[in-house]
DNA sequence: TGGTTGGTGAAGCATGAGCTTAAGTATCGC
DNA sequence: GCGATACTTAAGCTCATGCTTCACCAACCA
């Protein structure tokens, strides 16, 4: 997941998927490489749980699936969420700690 | 910054940080690997700025720096609430289509 | 019907990531 | 001072990743 996201290409077709759902030529547009390279980065999204796709005729469709982006935010924020939460307590104490410093000694 | 987050190793290492700060060899206990390995993946995490490390006599002390995680959490709230916003634009139609495709056909 | 378009699959290659070993440096405790 | 501790640095090894090429299939359309 976080690995699927690790690639600034890979990333940008996140991007470019924001605005809508789109075909694996049009994704492939602005980029320099092969279309076989970018079904291969569309396979790791896909498995990640990133982008969902379905074929149609020829066309592959491919559009954003919320739910890993979901996963992740929370991953992230339950950890930063803990340690600053840490942070405050240990604030807390050292500001305790000085009170006792500069009044007791 | 994702790069830095896609390794479990390196994931495992935030977590144990937001426990608070940790000395490398501490950091390396719960680890099979070498501490010179512990250390390339502190690097790593120290370099995308999720960690923060300070070296008093012969022992560095690691702690979380929050700032990377916000950055990260950010990005994909940004770009998923992008999505959910256009998706509920478009909603019903796509959804509409997905049901006759995948039921229909 | 046959050419063009849109995508698939496998093979191969170059680079980089993750790890190890090994040798070195700076501190700490006795 | 001297050995142990806590890293640090460099080199090398292996396997995964990102990419390309090439052959191929399937649908569209003139």
């Amino acid at each position: 997941m976080f690995q699927a996201l690790a690639d600034p290409n890979r990333r940008q077709m996140v991007q470019r998927l924001c605005e809508g759902p789109a075909s694996v030529s049009e994704l492939a547009q602005p980029f320099q490489m092969t279309l076989s390279a970018v079904v291969q980065h569309l396979a790791v999204l896909e498995g990640a749980g990133l982008v969902r796709t379905q074929k149609i005729g020829r066309v592959r469709t491919c559009q954003l699936d919320t739910q890993a982006l979901r996963a992740a935010e929370r991953w992230i924020s339950e950890r930063r969420a803990l340690w600053e939460r840490r942070f405050d307590r240990l604030g807390a104490f050292l500001a305790e700690q000085d009170v006792k410093e500069g009044d007791g000694a």
